[in-house]
DNA sequence: ACTATCACG
DNA sequence: ACGTACGTGATAGTC
């Protein structure tokens, strides 16, 4: 068996790599998806493969030219985009810390590189793979080279493999003649001339017949076709320089040891560090064998498990007295439900203690440790119990922590505020970001297994998972602390986000009540339609098919019943509402497609996925998730409880099964065009403030003015139109998008936005600035200084700098909108606490609050959610809401 | 795991 | 010339 030499070109990989796979970036704000797409592909080989040797080349960065005219051509290529530039240097790094072999040499091209050492190992008996994106290296292939060049259709990846005779197949010539054939026919991605007008079949049909230029230009006169023999003769000079071009060097003086490129220990601590660095998480578990985890901070040499009373008794008095001293503690629980496993309390670097429940340590005991803490800490109003994710544990808590909120700090909050884009606030995310330490997930170290599972099995990991989250707690505390008050944002984060936390928390607790019964009912009453819909759709299409299929549908749509293209395509046809609602109109079958859609939806989603949230007190309590969204919402989880159907008049129905308990009415109050008042507030426009302030129908008013209309004599379609656009400018305004929404032509679409700047001149000046603002600082604000970065508007990619802008536009206002009914939430909160009342605060739509209202409150109530919303913030507009109330939700909005 | 679709603000 | 409105989450189908 002969030995294996894998050779791959760098630059070309990696190029392809950036294209194919979307961006990534790790939480560094460095761009990954080049180099993930690279170690993908070189993985696959190796693994394919098994190869004895492994070589990457790559082009030297400096511009290289073989030739002066070589320069102008080199001159004219784009220049690299700088999201793959910056990834080129960080690519090798991570091939040396794998001990790969990482070849270039000034003045040669990867590709000389590759065919020398390739020509070299083969002439020794090794068998050579070359990998390429392209096909320059095609006139290498031999007996004992391959060139193999990786495609990626529709995500997957397929290899075309080239031996000598699958060249001559595909092109007719043999390898090196392939270096003539080029020559004549050019290569605009190698930046090849060529002769002008002669393409690929007519290049292979003289070679097959001359074999090389230099015959070809002895043979000139008899040349056919005349267009090439004409082409040729005129640009002989270009030609030539072709023919020099692309012929790659197979002589370049480069030494090469083929023994050091054997494969050695690809995993090794220094490259398990980067590819934790640069999130490659898929890519870890080829890690699992290798000791890598020695280079972990010394958390589990120092931590200490307790196992006997008197042990715990000495940490807690401990913790006591490092409270009243004003220190800083680090803390988290394992728990699951309302059972507690163990607390980890850390004091310092060295002083690590995980207090696992056992014995007389039981679960009272540590809650109570917790709870003297809490009340000391919250006496001196100075958050020195420092946790991650503390509104999930405030569950085993009982009501204890929501009188000592002063107690606690956040890590996970602080730092979704310093950066709200990342995909998470574990632990181990936040040792990366402010700790410059790989620590291990939760995930990595109890996986998916339920608690008690875990506990049977791997007791010493739950203890290091625990004590990894107090540790970085207590490191981290500070330095997130101290980055949020360099932002001006420790306000935000103390006055609004942890209480805020706490409100949450109290909504999930008491949830929402369900008529079970009712739900049930409205899904039998749409199961009945459905199955009626679905009949009729199958024999009017002749055949029975999954409607819920986008592809079937499609197939019997557009092919067997031969609609015409709603010509949206990316993986076959579209089937959106948007296409069929044009199609609709002409067509009832559709119209019964959208109908069959929309009760599917409301029986899968709403009425069945619903009901398996209710659970034994009848009501569903869903999660509130506040680190979650980029401009500063909160979302609705398990389920999602910010999307339940108003806007048609079936789906509204649902919302009659949302009742209050006993005794109690809802009240429901939403603010009335929240983001256009702050709109007009920020943007300082005097006429639109004006406006805001003399009339209550906002869309109407701005339609008066944009149109030039009085008030009462302003059309539905005027109306309609200025509505369109009051929201293009909250989303970043664009002509193509509000032709979209409007359906008109673009230029339409513009003159509307003209006559609006022009109507509202400190609008216009207001958006550019912001947008302004964030290309310089690489961030937007919202009133109460939450940032959103906007790494986007430095891309070189046209569209992703356009959707920066956009953000840039949107950010603001929507992130303030959420300060705002944040901060009304917390008023109705303390309100609701202090008076004594019974009413609670449920639920958040974003801009609606829902108060479950004892009857006897009810005047109270509303008076407190009036203020609490409207008074909020004092704009140059005022701040407007809708209350009502109902006896289900469905009344009451 | 990813895509298409659709529910809400 | 590029190809789009901003922000979410759940479900079903497909790979």
């Amino acid at each position: 068996m002969s030995e294996k030499l894998i050779l791959i070109d760098g630059h070309s990989i990696l190029n392809r790599a950036f294209f194919g796979i979307p961006d990534l970036t790790n939480s560094e704000g460095i761009h990954t998806n080049a180099m993930y797409g690279f170690l993908n592909i070189m993985f696959k080989f190796i693994d394919e493969e098994q190869p004895d040797y492994l070589t990457v080349a790559f082009d030297v960065s400096a511009p290289t030219f073989r030739h002066e005219t070589y320069e102008a051509y080199k001159g004219t290529r784009k220049p690299m985009a700088p999201e793959l530039k910056q990834q080129v240097p960080l690519i090798k790094e991570l091939l040396k810390s794998m001990n790969i072999t990482v070849l270039e040499k000034a003045g040669y091209e990867a590709d000389d590189i590759i065919g020398t050492i390739a020509k070299e190992s083969a002439a020794k008996g090794v068998e050579v793979s070359v990998i390429s994106g392209d096909r320059d290296l095609l006139q290498l292939a031999e007996e004992h080279i391959q060139i193999r060049i990786p495609k990626t259709k529709k995500g997957v990846t397929e290899v075309e493999n080239y031996f000598p005779e699958d060249v001559e197949a595909l092109y007719g010539v043999t390898p090196l003649e392939f270096i003539d054939m080029k020559a004549l026919m050019g290569d605009a991605s190698d930046n090849i001339p060529g002769a002008p007008g002669v393409g690929p079949k007519t290049a292979s049909a003289i070679i097959q017949k001359y074999h090389s230029i230099d015959n070809v230009f002895e043979h000139l006169d008899e040349l056919t076709p005349p267009k090439a023999r004409k082409s040729i003769s005129e640009n002989a000079e270009q030609v030539k320089l072709s023919r020099f071009l692309a012929e790659i060097n197979i002589h370049v003086p480069i030494e090469y040891n083929l023994e050091s490129a054997a494969l050695d220990n690809f995993y090794n601590p220094q490259s398990y560090e980067l590819f934790k660095r640069y999130n490659f998480k898929s890519m870890l578990k080829r890690f699992e064998d290798v000791d890598v985890q020695e280079k972990e901070p010394d958390i589990y040499k120092n931590m200490a498990v307790v196992e006997e009373f008197g042990r715990a008794e000495e940490i807690a008095e401990r913790a006591a007295k490092l409270i009243d001293d004003k220190s800083n503690i680090g803390f988290s629980l394992i728990f699951e439900d309302k059972s507690i496993y163990g607390l980890c309390l850390c004091f310092s670097e060295s002083e690590i203690y995980f207090m696992p429940r056992q014995g007389f340590v039981t679960e009272e005991y540590l809650k109570g440790i917790l709870k003297k803490l809490a009340a000391a800490s919250s006496a001196n109003k100075a958050r020195q119990l420092i946790t991650a994710n503390l509104k999930e544990l405030l569950w085993v808590f009982d009501d204890v922590a929501e009188v000592c909120q002063e107690a606690f700090m956040d890590v996970s909050l602080g730092a979704y505020l310093i950066n709200p884009n990342n995909e998470s606030y574990e632990p181990d995310r936040i040792a990366a970001e402010y700790l410059k330490l790989t620590v291990a997930s939760k995930a990595e170290l109890i996986g998916r297994e339920s608690l008690n599972e875990a506990l049977m099995i791997h007791c010493d990991e739950l203890a290091k998972c625990a004590c990894i989250a107090g540790f970085v707690s207590l490191k981290a505390g500070p330095v997130i602390l101290s980055e949020l008050e360099n932002e001006n944002m420790l306000s935000l984060f103390e006055d609004i986000e942890m209480p805020l936390l706490f409100v949450l928390y109290s909504m999930e607790r008491e949830g929402v009540r369900v008529d079970k019964d009712g739900l049930s009912e409205y899904g039998k009453m749409l199961g009945e339609r459905i199955e009626i819909l679905e009949k009729e759709i199958y024999s009017e299409a002749g055949e029975e098919f999954n409607i819920n299929s986008p592809k079937q549908l499609g197939v019997i749509l557009f092919d067997k019943m031969k609609m015409p293209n709603g010509k949206k395509t990316k993986s076959g046809y579209s089937t959106a509402a948007d296409v069929l609602d044009k199609l609709a109109p002409d067509y009832p079958f559709v119209k019964k497609i959208l109908e069959y859609r929309q009760l599917t939806k409301l029986k899968s989603t709403y009425s069945d996925g619903l009901a398996v949230y209710i659970s034994g007190d009848g009501r569903i309590h869903g999660k509130f998730n506040q680190t979650i969204t980029a401009t500063g919402r909160i979302s609705s989880t398990e389920p999602n409880l910010q999307n339940i159907p108003i806007r048609m008049e079936l789906g509204k129905q649902i919302r009659k099964v949302f009742i209050p308990k006993e005794g109690c009415v809802f009240l429901d109050a939403d603010y009335s065009q929240i983001e256009l008042r702050i709109l007009a507030h920020m943007s300082k426009d005097e006429k639109l403030i004006e406006a805001y302030n003399s009339a209550e129908d906002i869309h109407r008013i701005t339609a008066s003015q944009v149109f030039g209309v009085p008030f009462d004599e302003v059309s539905d379609l005027q109306r309609r139109n200025a509505k369109a656009v009051n929201f293009g400018i909250i989303y970043g305004i664009s002509s193509f998008g509000l032709s979209q929404d409007l359906s008109i032509s673009r230029k339409e679409a513009n003159d509307y936005i003209n006559q609006y700047f022009q109507t509202y001149p400190g609008i216009k000046g207001y958006i550019d600035s912001m947008v302004e603002d964030a290309k310089r600082t690489g961030y937007s604000l919202t009133m109460f200084n939450r940032r959103r970065p906007i790494p986007e508007l430095k891309s070189s990619n046209f569209m992703q700098r356009s959707f920066g802008e956009r953000v840039a536009m949107n950010a603001p206002i929507q992130g303030t909108a959420a300060d705002i009914i944040k901060l009304a939430m917390i008023r109705v909160y303390d309100a609701l606490k202090e008076g004594g009342y019974k009413s609670r605060l449920i639920l958040q739509v974003h801009d609606e609050l829902l108060v479950e209202t004892y009857l006897d409150e009810l005047d109270d109530v509303k008076r407190i959610v009036t203020d609490g919303m409207k008074n909020a913030v004092h704009l140059s507009v005022p701040l407007e809401i809708d209350l009502k109330q109902g006896k289900n939700w469905f009344e009451a909005h």
